[in-house]
DNA sequence: AACTCGGGGAC
DNA sequence: GTCCCAGAGTT
């Protein structure tokens, strides 16, 4: 790839870019710079997590907390609400941690520099780049999935995964001396609309001149089999149709979400059962006839539900010690 | 280097 | 059903 043959690329994406870049609520229209609050919200949201399902959560987290100030001053049960149901919940946590932190020691202006950024919870090799970037105007690299699957295209790199370094050498060729923020981004939208994962749209590419991906896929992973998790889960109500429910512990999966009381989650199904059999005397439960299945990303759960009547939820019940 | 961490849309 | 997503932190 010869060096007019990348600017003519260049030229390309950046008339790309102006003529059909997506309307999304954090980018600001005829301004180089996007807000850096605006920013640090959106990537976060975004890590591993499409535009479409973060847009909804995105405002409303906005309305809710609209500067790096009510954020950190914020407690973490109402920002982990605003965040339930988009999923990695630990990013909302480190979030509230970072804030605090831009708040205490950075008088809530929210640091310009990659390193600086990196350095906060939750703030990572990409993200850094992307706030440094597309907030502050910094010549980063911004390598997230996108821009490493279009540059191993443009080379044909037929690769799984590339090292850091090999994949930011190739960075260094195709990307602009300046405006990288906006050629990252324009490859982002760019791959939104054809240079896509699964079914790349290269037969109405408008740089396919400049490609030389010839259609293979990425060497195929090896596809684990999904795990299996077994428990029992309790549905304890009484009377007045009250019904129990606790908070997991921050520290667990689905930490700080809230769930009907389970026992340990575990991967043999027998020993699961026999948690049943234990606790069969003292309550005389019930069941459900159907198993509830939960799907998580990598392993199924699998939970029996038992039905418990109690005169009056005012007890306290342990279900979690030893398992 | 390999796991862990969610949820949902596209196919 | 499978695959993947504007990744980061831990082991």
């Amino acid at each position: 790839m010869n060096n007019i043959r990348i600017k003519t690329l260049q030229r390309k994406m950046k008339l790309y870019y102006k003529k059909s870049s997506r309307a999304l609520p954090w980018r600001i229209k005829n301004q180089k710079n996007q807000d850096p609050y605006k920013t640090l919200i959106s990537e976060i949201m975004l890590q591993q997590t499409r535009v479409n399902a973060v847009l909804d959560y995105y405002k409303n987290f906005l309305k809710k907390f609209p500067d790096l100030k009510s954020l950190a001053l914020a407690n973490e049960n109402d920002i982990l609400i605003a965040w339930s149901g988009l999923g990695y919940y630990r990013r909302a946590r480190n979030l509230h941690k970072t804030a605090k932190i831009i708040f205490k020691e950075y008088e809530s202006k929210i640091p310009s520099d990659k390193i600086v950024l990196k350095q906060l919870p939750g703030i990572g090799e990409y993200t850094s780049s992307a706030i440094a970037s597309f907030a502050f105007g910094k010549e980063e690299l911004v390598i997230d999935t996108n821009v490493e699957r279009f540059i191993k295209r443009i080379f044909d790199i037929n690769a799984n995964k590339l090292s850091p370094i090999r994949i930011k050498e190739l960075g260094e060729i195709i990307f602009p001396k300046k405006n990288r923020g906006d050629f990252a981004q324009a490859i982002m939208d760019f791959s939104n609309d054809y240079c896509t994962k699964l079914s790349p749209k290269c037969s109405s590419c408008i740089i396919s001149q400049y490609c030389e991906y010839k259609g293979f896929d990425d060497l195929k992973k090896i596809k684990q089999k999904k795990n299996k998790k077994y428990c029992i889960s309790y549905f304890i109500y009484d009377s007045k149709e009250l019904f129990l429910i606790r908070r997991k512990p921050v520290e667990e999966i689905l930490g700080g979400m809230y769930e009907v009381p389970s026992s340990i989650w575990k991967s043999n199904k027998k020993v699961a059962d026999m948690e049943v059999i234990k606790l069969d005397k003292n309550y005389n439960p019930m069941f459900l006839k159907n198993t509830i299945k939960h799907e998580f990303s990598h392993f199924t759960l699998f939970s029996k539900v038992m039905i418990i009547k109690k005169e009056k939820i005012m007890i306290k019940i342990v279900l979690k010690e030893n398992g």
